[in-house]
DNA sequence: ATAATAGTGTCTTTTAGACAATATCAC
DNA sequence: GTGATATTGTCTAAAAGACACTATTAT
């Protein structure tokens, strides 16, 4: 099973035991802010101190499996996210005061946010938002991969259909939008900005469903559509 | 050190070991072709193979350093890549024979290439044209990662200006309109690209210098400006 | 009626893409 | 000169952004 040792120390099983962790971003966007699940850790290192949820992959798991895992048992999470991406490895020598640890982060987008229930290695669960969190200091190199996660939101935005993971099954155009406005921190025209989602093709599927939520004509209800990539694509800097 | 176990075995000691490599994906522009710098594996599994220049993350080694010295150790590519990114991390269960391994994937860009020097467990080291290879077969889960970084590369040329990366410290349009023509596989129009590029803020510095290369009018050669993304950004498909 | 939101249309500016025209080289 | 490449300019169509206007609701 094992190949020939090469004299440099090539065999795998001679090497020092690295540990490979998954960690989650979850983000939603709740009370007109963009919030990420995090839990407050229940142990040493880092006690006391909010973390993003993770922990170790097992035996013979798929990383994005260890990801819905460890998203379910620290916060409660059961539904799968809408939307579930790698988004990088952080694994400097330092970043873990127990061992060398590679951590495989994940970003997920959430819609309509349940209320966590800790487990796990948590102490606590909840949604904070991003510009809270990120104020108030992170375990680990987590305010890093916070930030890098909240940052490849942004961009991903702009060219793909993700924004509607944060949406529900069904959504009107104004919710759309306001996800935007929230991942963006951003105004955008409501009539420009109707006229591009509705027109980039396969963006948006027609429900024939309506939807009244206060004053106002009711707003048309609509599904995701199967493209991945808006064309054109939307813009930031208005 | 080490924290109290948990029951349900979070002591991270306790984890079977995992492997944590590096591979790299490194690729340039030649004779027309984008082309990826593999090695042929001297070592089981998969001996005689085709494969990506990896091997294991050293205990206290950052994992980009780990990727620059792999490339040294088995291709005797000894400059710094023009540019070098993580990709994504490839660690499903059944992916090593040998052991659980999760591999770091690396892309780099290199202009000007020099010819590869096999070393460590590569019996041989060679550019290999994309198709090529992919159309070869290669070991391990390489194809996935090697497929995955060139469209990662085609993705990146839109809307940032890592096509510089592929060209040498000073360039001409013609040639980084080259750089584009392969990475993309498309033909652009020469007069609508050279407007784009030398329109596009801090994309491009101007040296002052000129170059004649064949016939035709010297052109003016350039430098890789600051501005790192695209604004506007080139587009795909024409 | 008034206020609020949803949705359509119109206008101007900007950009993309096609392509004419000019500049400067090798031969 | 011819032929090739570099560079600038011009034109048209598409898209972005500003914003007037209509539609439909709650109060």
């Amino acid at each position: 099973m094992t190949s020939t040792p090469a004299p440099d120390g090539y065999d795998p099983a001679a090497y020092p035991p690295f540990a490979v962790t998954v960690d989650v971003v979850a983000l939603t966007v709740r009370d007109d802010a963009l919030q990420a699940l995090l839990i407050t850790r229940a142990e040493e290192p880092f006690l006391g101190r909010l973390a993003l949820p993770g922990g170790f992959v097992r035996p013979d798991e798929e990383l994005s499996a260890a990801a819905i895992r460890e998203l379910s048992e620290e916060t409660g999470l059961r539904r799968t996210p809408a939307h579930l991406e790698q988004l990088k490895t952080y694994g400097s020598p330092g970043r873990d005061p127990r061992m060398r640890v590679a951590s495989v982060a994940y970003l997920a987008m959430v819609p309509n946010p349940p209320e966590p229930r800790p487990g796990g290695d948590a102490a606590a669960a909840a949604w904070v938002a991003v510009g809270t969190a990120l104020a108030a200091g992170l375990a680990f190199d987590h305010a890093t991969i916070l930030a890098d996660a909240v940052e490849r939101a942004r961009g991903k935005l702009e060219y793909t259909s993700l924004g509607t993971a944060f949406c529900g099954p069904e959504f009107t155009v104004s919710q759309l939008r306001h996800v935007y406005e929230v991942v963006w921190g951003a105004r955008l025209d409501p009539r420009n900005f109707h006229r591009k989602v509705t027109s980039a093709e396969g963006f948006l599927l027609e429900t024939g469903h309506t939807m009244i939520d206060g004053p106002g004509r009711p707003a048309a209800l609509y599904r995701r559509g199967r493209a991945t990539t808006l064309i054109p694509p939307l813009t930031r800097e208005p």
